[in-house]
DNA sequence: CGTTAGCACTCATATAAGAAGAGTGCTAAG
DNA sequence: CTTAGCACTCTTCTTATATGAGTGCTAACG
């Protein structure tokens, strides 16, 4: 069944009030507030009709209606009018990134930033390590037998990892295994150093390979470790205990879990990867029961033309998609700036 | 003045049920519930004069009393017979500690373990670095004109910095400035190292100079970052939504606030790091309005025999006291326990 | 045929009035 | 000092009633 001019034009301004609002919009209300040339009885007729094509619905027999899920979704389809930022607004945005120095505290900003501004939750998926490969291997020597292995991920990422020895070394020694590594290291696979590794020690006993093994082993780790998926910076969460609809204190918690828990909401960002551009899952539509009565407007942002990583806006069903969608948008576009600037 | 012994009893029996409870508890219940050979009326009269001292209240005439904050601190401090943990229980503790390995994660640990097993939120402050010192520098070239600064802080605390540089250092070059600056530092004095780098740069124009400048005074920013204060890791405070008593909705937003704010939550672990052995925070003693309806109880945990942090639980005014104070007690001493075999 | 006015009907919400229960304070007796 | 008895106070629950918003349906109108 089609939906007519008619009932579209209605559906978006009844939309439009509700968001506005907050609470059923009656035929009534409906005809008084716009400039319709409608009367109530004639709206009602109509709103008969979406509510029979299952737009909109009534949460008891004597109050307004409200959109459904499926109402929203057309509205922000095909009815919703985005209305682009203000220079203006851009430019305050481009100052609050402006200040950030590493990636991390970037995406920090980012996060509290999307929470401010649309006093919701705002999230930020944090870019998942993409293969990653160890370029390089350094050894520092430390007081007492311990040592001090510093990996270069991917040229520009690093981590620490300390190591108890059982026997000194001098740092010749150490500089000399991590030369070695090193080289042997642009040969790649991991694996295979190992293996060699392992055989030379069976011949010379050296105990600098045993070191060089527990490095080769620790980087093997940190591959796990990424594997197993990424995070997200959240913030503003406690915006959310504001919204009239969330009031139900168990179900906010059931939220709040989930936050916690972090796999939903992850695998829900990870989808939004894929698809280019700001996505919108509204209510149910996300497959996670605890977001029922949320919607979620999330885009992809990216760093030197790849798509790295996903931030959003977590609030209620009833948000302000004209005004969420292109801030997200831009916001996504600041941060992929601000990373490659910090790279 | 003086609060009698049958007052005394009474009252404890009376925190006792209400904790239990939840609920004002009344003459009668009083009378029937323990083994107590005295009617209501006297009760009531008893009632009446620890309600003169301030020790209880009436939420309205006709309910039953609850503690007042001075009464809780009054069944806290000399009424409460805490029963020690049972050996089992204390067994399961530690072996939940034993999973972990770097410190960090042992915070974690024991965070969420503090949450669990009370379902309140637990938290645990982080050692505050003290006057951290730079004990070591080591350069890495990494490709582009980058360097990898490794400042080794306190011989165990290991922080990574990026530098662009202007040309390309080569690895001896690197070497030979980081050799420099180890040993100027033993010398300790960050100042008087700068100064006389600086003073050297002026005759010699040596960029490599310019390179050791620049990590030294990294190494002064991270020393400012750590006089901002400390933080801490908290866990399961959704568990605080479940609390009838936490059910304004409002107060609830305020306290997660707080929570994300953490002066407030620090200042107060702060104070009871200089106690000794486990302290309690009932109400409004904490000072902070947001707990106003919460009841903390700390202990500070040690490393090597000195006082490095602080752990605790936050919960509702009513929470088993008696419980917690072992457990809160026990749990620091593990946790001191499991920092000493990670560092 | 689309539009509109009129009207009966439904249902949430608010208000008031009682009734029940819990618990107290006070008094007087043991 | 303890206790029984009793009037009194408040909360809470239930029930009844009114109010108002909004609908669906029918019939009339252009």
């Amino acid at each position: 069944m089609a939906v007519s001019d008619r009932a579209q034009q209605l559906l978006k301004l009844l939309v439009e009030r509700y968001i506005r609002e907050g609470q059923p919009i009656g035929s009534r209300t409906l005809a008084r507030g716009q400039g319709l040339e409608l009367s109530p009885a004639t709206i009602r007729n109509v709103m008969a009709d979406l509510e029979d094509m299952g737009l909109i619905k009534a949460p008891h027999t004597s109050a307004g209606r409200i959109p459904t899920v499926q109402g929203y979704r057309l509205f922000v389809d095909s009815l919703l009018t985005v209305k682009p930022l203000e220079q203006s607004e851009v430019r305050v945005l481009q100052d609050k990134f402006s200040g950030a120095v590493d990636p991390q505290q970037v995406l920090v900003t980012a996060s509290s930033l999307l929470s401010e501004i649309t006093s919701m939750a705002g999230v930020i998926m944090v870019p998942r390590r993409e293969q990653p490969t160890v370029r390089q291997v350094e050894f520092i020597s430390l007081s007492g037998n311990r040592v001090l292995v510093v990996l270069v991920l991917n040229g520009h990422e690093v981590q620490n990892r300390m190591i108890h020895t059982s026997r000194r070394y001098s740092p010749a020694e150490l500089t000399q295994a991590a030369n070695y590594l090193n080289h042997a290291l642009s040969g790649k696979d991991f694996n295979k150093v190992r293996d060699s590794l392992l055989a030379e020690m069976r011949e010379t006993q050296e105990s600098i390979n045993q070191l060089m093994l527990t490095a080769i082993d620790m980087a093997n780790r940190t591959f796990q470790g990424a594997e197993e998926g990424g995070d997200y910076v959240l913030a503003g969460q406690t915006n959310l205990m504001g919204y009239a609809e969330m009031a139900d204190i168990d179900r906010l918690r059931q939220l709040f879990e989930a936050f916690n828990r972090k796999r939903d909401i992850l695998h829900l960002l990870d989808q939004a990867a894929h698809a280019q551009g700001v996505q919108i899952f509204i209510g149910e539509e996300s497959g996670y029961e605890v977001l029922d009565s949320c919607s979620v407007v999330t885009s992809p942002y990216e760093v030197e033309g790849e798509v790295v990583g996903v931030l959003g806006v977590i609030g209620p069903t009833r948000m302000a998609y004209d005004r969420l969608i292109p801030l997200v948008d831009v916001t996504a576009k600041l941060l992929g700036a601000a990373l490659n600037q910090t790279q």
